[in-house]
DNA sequence: TCAAAACTTGACCATTTTGGTCAGGTATGT
DNA sequence: ACATACCTGACCAAAATGGTCAAGTTTTGA
């Protein structure tokens, strides 16, 4: 189980863009250099959370990207959805009741994976944007 | 972030050992009909959890594979850390001082990498197989 | 006006991981 | 002796990962 770099860059830039987002739109290139990210992989990273609606983009010079929502209102959740980084526990079609060695029903270990599958999410559901500046503020003094 | 089958495969063989092993060693091959998983496959599995320590085997005709300890002692966590399903949140080398993008302090996000991992392996920690043949028993009736 | 900054899109690709298969063993009970 | 079942290691196809590259379009400010 690992979490993939799309999903842990998206988080860090996002954390990055929030703690400079009070004047101006921040730029993807400074988002990168401050966070050692690849330019080109950070577009197609912002390109997804536009289209679900986290960030506005302003072009043109001095433009830039901004939050759309209030960093509270932003869960990690929405972010990995964003990006496409699911968690991913069960084998098996979770409408079907088939189970994931083609039988007819749930093998015996699907209820564990089940548990794990939330157990996760619950994390995820339950941190937010603005918990991860304010965690970074204090490390900061 | 998802498991990888060589995890949800041991688990699942160990539930199903566990649940023969009372009379007489349980073959590979039974495994392999009852929960529909390649022979081969189980077998570089079983390798691993011999060496260690979870199984036993017994060569020759009638032989197979014994749990080699209390099902309660066996917990999520030593059947992944045998057949090398780890949990890796953080990018960087924990030891090290240095982060994740080769600066040399750690990222803004890694407190919450780190956070999320003992999350997941509290999650492995807390199971043993036990509670598994426990619950499985139960749906059955 | 026009160049530079910055967003936009989509194709492309090398490397690694995954999820196995295959081919040969060796040990042991009957 | 022979069948059963463990044991070992090589091998491999397909998918996912983690990007790069190229060619735009839009907007601002000098
Ligand atoms: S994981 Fe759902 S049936 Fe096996
Ligand atoms: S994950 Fe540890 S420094 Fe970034």
């Amino acid at each position: 189980m690992k979490l993939t770099s799309k999903g842990r860059y998206a988080v860090m830039a996002l954390v990055d863009l929030a703690r400079f987002d009070n004047i101006n739109p921040v730029s993807l290139r400074d988002i990168s250099l401050r966070q050692g990210i690849s330019l080109d992989y950070l577009e197609q990273i912002f390109s997804k959370l536009k289209k679900n609606e986290i960030v506005k983009s302003i072009r043109g010079t001095q433009g830039g990207y901004v939050l759309n929502k209030n960093p509270n209102d932003i869960k990690l959740t929405n972010i990995f959805h964003a990006v496409d980084e699911k968690v991913k526990t069960v084998q098996c079609k979770k409408e079907s009741k088939r189970g994931c060695n083609g039988k007819a029903t749930k093998c015996i270990t699907h209820n564990l994976w089940d548990e794990l599958e939330i157990h996760i999410n619950t994390f995820f559901d339950n941190k937010s944007l603005e918990d991860l500046i304010k965690n970074n503020k204090e490390t900061r003094v």
